[in-house]
RNA sequence: GCGGGUGUGGCGGAAUUGGCAGACGCGCUGGUUUUAGGUACCAGUGGGGCAACCCGUGGAGGUUCGAGUCCUCUCACCCGCACCA
């Protein structure tokens, strides 16, 4: 933005006109007038002047990393969609929660701080002072006093308490709900659990070489109680970002690459913390349908989750000892089996590189699996359909017809899913199918499309056919009644059972960076874990003078730099004497957890942030957060991102679930309406060639490039720094202010849709509220200009608005509220003006958009207290249509001219109006209509 | 490939339930105020035609008195997932 423009809309034009310089310094007096009132503090059960009678509405904000770089203009889009309703809902009377905070924690925080060389503890915290007076800026109706980091140790203590229920706890998934460990242990001491000999539960009955608790060491006791905590350390393939210097979870990584920087990421063997949020796979997956979300958002979700039923399969093999398990979605195929394939990491492979049986290559099988395995997921993906793979030399048994059938290896088939081998049946599916043809292996065909489909490689239902054997007999049968029938015979035989698989794995959730919550637990010489009681936590993040990651192939937690900090005893870090004697040396865990750690729960905090002895008040989570007779339970509306459509949004909810099972929360979903603002945009500007010009190298006007004349054309790109289209909120709101910011980002569109940014098209709503402002004061001697008489046609108008508005805003319509609120300011304007009583009336319904001009209004009009705490207007139903209205008529089809006849006019009289009608007389000629259809107050149709 | 979504003037968009297509804003054209530019204000602005009228919501069909809206097919673009057996 020029100093020219500025100075020119601030020093042109009548003295006390609404410019720039006065939308700044009205702007600045309310906020500090809110602020002093605390205008927007909610109020919890047991507060002074609490109002049990009030509806509840918790609007909630995804809140922000307070990243170095400050706010952008694409951030506000969602706050003040949330703040115009928060707003609009506190004048209609509700009691609302419309808290803000910072999400400081995390890889983003520390890689700045990096980046810079300061700690950062201290960028961050320099960094959410700018975002909060950016913030305050925009004048959002926040309760401050809830504010809070999750770096605060306040704060991250009740991360860390949540953390050690997880690990308290197990799935019970007979009762299908998280419970108590101790539970767990008192039905193992009562003898309602039997174990294999491997340790595995059972609940049903004592297996037939079964093994008694007291039967297993101390050490194989642990090990089985850990194998059932919702959080545990598993020894997992997992994401290793050497360039990051940490492990990441499935969901950070895209196309093999580490969600934050792109940098490559290999897989590798480790021992992790994991969340088991597989239990609750089936939960997360059934409760999507009774939330009030975005179709796209649930159906990422269910992707994720993933879901498909199927079947287990053991597959003996013939020369050597013992068998290959699959999964199959396509149990109705089993007959269309000509061969194996295992993924390189299979145990199999090992084996047979041990003892290869006769006719195997090893050497080539050993190349492959080596070239396989080290290839990285970008250049497996890069290959796409082809497909690669070698012959182990040795054989399956077809269950059903006993025939062997040849294994192969290839990395076409993942080590993460199922079993990490699969049947193949070329006939039915595309994979199989290629790699038969590459391979030259056998390919049946087994299923025939319902209809005469001429398709190489059928992968829909249909029949079964050729599916025919001694043991097993399927033909004719549809594929739902097969798979039926192959999965029961496959039980009855001891050769499956059926199952349902998920794509979902669980959630890894340690880090090797400093940044981050660290885990309250500590672990002795054996092994055993130990968890820091309540009392003693926060387990404080030890300052650390060396942050940064040592570039490495082997992960190496940051922490671990602090040998005194990590080598202590039990006492010393806060582990429950009656667990271990104080004396005892412990070793602190040196991982972090990840950056969602603190955005898991952080909406629970706010409903009683100053709590410190317990993550929330019983009271305050009821009344925010519980089910009433309005809401199902948990945040009202949710307004951020469609980026957080996996991983956040999955993360919360698995998190409440298992406070909700464990008896802490009331509600059973944490965000029952949730809402994205669409992604801002910008202009870009295109060459012939398709390279792409930085915006200030244009001449708009005429869409050329400055330096060579060329023709550009104009395109919509992400705003980014190398385009040169990147818009600084700040900037905007010094020319303009930010009622005008404000006004202009909900103006542009429907709020969830993707739309670009047009600096020019800001003056258009900045009209706006320079007009509204002649309506209230005169331009010239600044003194208050009402009219004295009311009009009827505009009190109509207005009447007619309120009711507009308020319906709009509360379907988040903001862009149509604000046009009918212009064409009433012109309607008004050309009327000569509005009444005191009428402005004001008119102030409270700008008011949640434009809040600061509107407590302007609402003062100069002689009002006490404030506009943005005021009673929402009411209108008069019967105001809503004119006396008389307007009616066009139709004829063939066309509109052949328009009546005007009374409001209240019987449909008998408006077809009399219409077949007097000058035109439409003319052209039916004096002959009867066939038929008159009427639709009241909205058209009248004519049929010759 | 699969899933979700979007296509309306020069541009952003409106039409909530099948009922006047283009509300409102930008831009543009003309005018008023102004020493001038700009600001502000007033009027006009989908295309064609002097007009009656005709054409017009990505394209092609269909249902209906009436379709941007419903149905069938099709094209383009955006987002997400992607060898998940």
């Amino acid at each position: 933005m020029s100093d020219q423009a500025d100075v020119r809309r601030d020093n042109s034009g009548p003295a006390h006109r609404y410019s720039s310089r006065l939308a700044g310094a009205i702007e600045e007096r309310w906020q500090q007038a809110w602020a002093e009132a605390k205008a927007f503090r909610a109020l919890n059960p047991g507060d002074e002047g609490f109002d049990a009678a009030a509806r509840r509405f918790y609007c909630l904000d995804m809140f922000p990393y307070p990243s170095g770089k400050g706010l952008h203009v694409g951030h506000p889009i969602g706050y003040i969609g949330a703040d115009i309703i928060s707003r609009y809902r506190r004048m209609r009377g509700d009691n609302v929660l419309h808290p803000m905070g910072w999400d400081a924690f995390g890889l983003p925080a520390e890689q700045y701080a990096i980046d810079t060389g300061v700690h950062p503890r201290e960028t961050t915290l320099k960094a959410i002072d700018t975002f909060r007076r950016q913030l305050q800026r925009f004048g959002f109706s926040f309760d401050w006093d809830r504010e809070f980091a999750t770096i605060d140790e306040g704060y991250y203590k009740w991360t860390q308490w949540i953390w050690l229920q997880a690990w308290s706890s197990w799935y019970d998934h007979r009762v299908e709900r998280a419970r108590p460990i101790s539970e767990l242990i008192t039905a193992i001491e009562t003898n309602e659990v039997w174990f294999d000999r491997e340790g595995c539960l059972s609940w049903t009955r004592p297996p037939e070489d079964g093994k008694m608790w007291e039967e297993f060491t101390k050490t194989e006791q642990r090990d089985i109680l850990d194998g059932q905590r919702l959080a545990y350390l598993g020894e997992e393939t997992v994401n290793w970002c050497p360039k990051l210097g940490t492990v990441l979870a499935n969901e950070e990584i895209i196309d093999g690459r580490s969600e934050r920087g792109g940098h490559p990421v290999v897989r590798r063997p480790l021992r992790q913390w994991m969340f088991r949020i597989t239990a609750f796979a089936e939960r997360l997956l059934q409760s999507l349908d009774d939330l009030n979300w975005p179709e796209s958002t649930r159906t990422q979700q269910a992707m994720w989750i993933g879901r498909s039923e199927g079947a287990d399969l053991r597959f003996r093999l013939v020369e050597l000892e013992g068998e290959i398990e699959v999964f199959t979605s396509r149990p109705d195929t089993l007959l269309g089996v000509t061969f194996m394939v295992v993924a390189p990491e299979h145990p199999l492979v090992e084996q047979v590189l041990g003892e290869p049986p006769d006719g195997c290559d090893r050497e080539r099988i050993r190349d492959y699996v080596n070239t396989a395995k080290n290839r990285s997921n970008i250049d497996r993906m890069a290959d796409g359909k082809n497909k690669t793979g070698h012959p182990l030399g040795i054989h399956a048994t077809h269950p059903a017809t006993g025939e062997p059938i040849p294994v192969w290896v290839s990395d076409y088939v993942l080590a993460g899913y199922g079993h990490g081998a699969i049947m193949a049946v070329p006939g039915h599916d595309e994979r199989d199918h290629a790699f038969a043809l590459k391979y030259e292996l056998p390919i049946f065909e087994v299923v025939k499309p319902g209809e005469e489909i001429e398709d190489e490689c059928w992968y829909g239902d249909g029949i079964a056919i050729n599916s025919w054997c001694e043991q097993l007999d399927i033909n004719g049968l549809s594929t739902a009644e097969a798979k039926a029938a192959v999965i029961h015979w496959a039980e009855l035989e001891g050769h499956g059972i059926g199952r349902t698989s998920w794509r979902i794995k669980d959630w890894l959730f340690s880090r090797q960076r400093y940044w981050g919550e660290p885990f309250p637990i500590v672990h002795t010489e054996d092994g055993t874990h130990y968890p820091i009681s309540k009392e003693h936590l926060p387990v404080l993040l030890p300052v650390l003078e060396d942050y940064e990651p040592a570039v490495s192939e082997d992960p190496q937690p940051l922490l671990g730099k602090l040998r005194r900090w990590v080598e202590t005893t039990a006492g010393e870090a806060g582990v429950d004497p009656a667990l271990l004697p104080p004396d005892t040396p412990v070793h602190r865990e040196t991982n972090t957890m990840p950056g969602w750690a603190g955005s898991c729960w952080y909406f629970i905090r706010y409903c009683d942030p100053g709590n410190d002895t317990a993550f929330v008040g019983e009271t305050a989570e009821r009344y925010w957060l519980g089910p009433n007779d309005a809401a199902a339970g948990g945040v009202d509306l949710y307004i951020g991102g469609a980026e957080h459509a996996v991983m956040h949004l999955l993360y919360a909810r698995f998190w409440h679930k298992l406070l909700h099972d464990l008896g802490h929360l009331s509600s059973d979903e944490p965000f029952r309406t949730l809402f994205h603002q669409g992604l801002l945009t910008s202009f870009a500007y295109k060459r012939d060639d398709g390279s792409l010009v930085p915006a200030d190298e244009v001449d708009e006007e005429k869409s050329i490039e400055v330096a060579t004349g060329e023709v550009v054309e104009r395109i919509v790109a992400k705003m980014s720094k190398s385009l040169r289209n990147v818009v600084n909120p700040d900037d905007v709101i010094a020319e303009y202010g930010a009622d005008t910011f404000r006004l202009y980002e909900m103006y542009m569109g429907p709020l969830d849709a993707s739309k670009p940014w047009n600096t020019r098209d800001i003056v258009g709503v900045f009209r706006f509220l320079q007009r509204a402002w002649r309506l209230v004061v005169d331009e010239d001697s600044g003194d208050l200009s009402v009219q004295e008489t009311l009009d009827e046609d505009v009190e109509r108008a207005l009447h007619r608005t309120i009711a507009k508005v308020g319906e709009d805003i509360e379907r988040l319509s903001y862009n149509t509220a604000i046009a009918s609120m212009i064409e009433f300011v012109n309607l008004a304007t050309h009327h000569g003006g509005l009444t005191a009583e009428q402005l004001d009336r008119f102030a409270r319904i700008l008011c949640p958009f434009a809040p600061h001009i509107a407590e302007e209004f609402h003062a100069k009009l002689g009002n006490e207290g404030l506009c943005s705490v005021a009673v929402w207007p009411d209108y008069d139903e019967s105001m809503l249509v004119d006396e008389s209205i307007e009616l066009p008529v139709q004829v063939k089809g066309k509109v052949r001219g328009r009546i005007s006849v009374p409001a209240d006019s019987t449909e008998e009289e408006v077809i009399a109006a219409a077949l007097a009608h000058e035109r439409v007389a003319e052209i039916l000629g004096g002959a009867e209509p066939r038929k008159v259809i009427v639709v009241p107050g909205k058209i009248v149709n004519v049929i010759p």
